[in-house]
DNA sequence: AACTCGGGGCA
DNA sequence: TGCCCAGAGTT
């Protein structure tokens, strides 16, 4: 496990790397975020920025997802794919707002969790954005760059991997450093294919390290 | 713990 | 044209 120390020293490393801010979801209310995220659950931000700014000019407050039929908000929403769970659970959110919340977006993350389509990523992402709650979203590839890294455990679980980086963070800097591994885990760190041999961590990478090893057995 | 939902993007 | 991407709910 790296000490609290080497985590910042990587998470300084990997700033350098990319200067610029994570792509962001387009959106200029709570409610507006919530089901932006809630649409991005497997997909990407941009592919989400695609449909929204339609998707809001049509449908306002949770009244307007209640009221359409279901397969209209499918067609809405059909580019962005996994779109009947989407637009089932936006409608069931909504529904919810309306009859738990007066109609307004829940603030901790407990009731957000509660929300259809809302989990534990979404839920910190919409306290963090929207409401300034410190928290780290822990998605995909938080959790694979942390394990990798050796910042948490391997069979930590997403809770986990989400309080171990709380504990080695400074909190003001939460909200950086989920953009900074989801970057450095999209482009560098990928899931498959990782560049370890050209990663500026690599020497204080557990399992970088180990991937280098292995690769040198294999070429002879 | 494994499975399902589903398009777009890119080699 | 087939592989890769990326959470939440269900069983």
């Amino acid at each position: 496990m790296l000490t609290k120390t080497a985590v910042n020293e990587a998470l300084h490393i990997i700033e350098g790397m990319y200067p610029e801010a994570e792509c962001e979801l387009i959106h200029s209310n709570p409610f507006e975020l919530l089901i932006a995220v809630v649409l991005s659950a497997q997909c990407t931000d941009s592919l989400v920025n695609k449909v929204t700014p339609n998707l809001f000019t049509k449908y306002h407050a949770p009244r307007d997802f209640v009221a359409v039929e279901q397969e209209e908000l499918e067609q809405d929403i059909r580019s962005i794919g996994l779109y009947r769970n989407k637009a089932k659970n936006i409608k069931k959110l909504s529904m919810s707002l309306i009859e738990q919340f007066d109609g307004e977006v829940p603030q901790t993350r407990e009731e957000l969790m509660s929300l259809a389509g809302v989990g534990r990523k979404t839920a910190n992402v919409v306290a963090s954005v929207a409401f300034g709650t410190p928290a780290i979203a822990v998605d995909t590839h938080v959790e694979r760059v942390s394990k990798r890294l050796g910042i948490c455990r391997w069979k930590d679980n997403v809770r986990e991997v989400e309080e171990t980086l709380m504990k080695k963070v400074p909190k003001e800097k939460w909200a950086d450093t989920h953009h900074r591994l989801i970057f450095f885990g999209r482009y560098h760190c990928k899931a498959k294919d990782p560049q370890c041999s050209i990663c500026p961590l690599l020497d204080m990478c557990r399992e970088g390290k180990k991937r280098m090893r292995q690769q040198e057995v294999k070429h002879g």
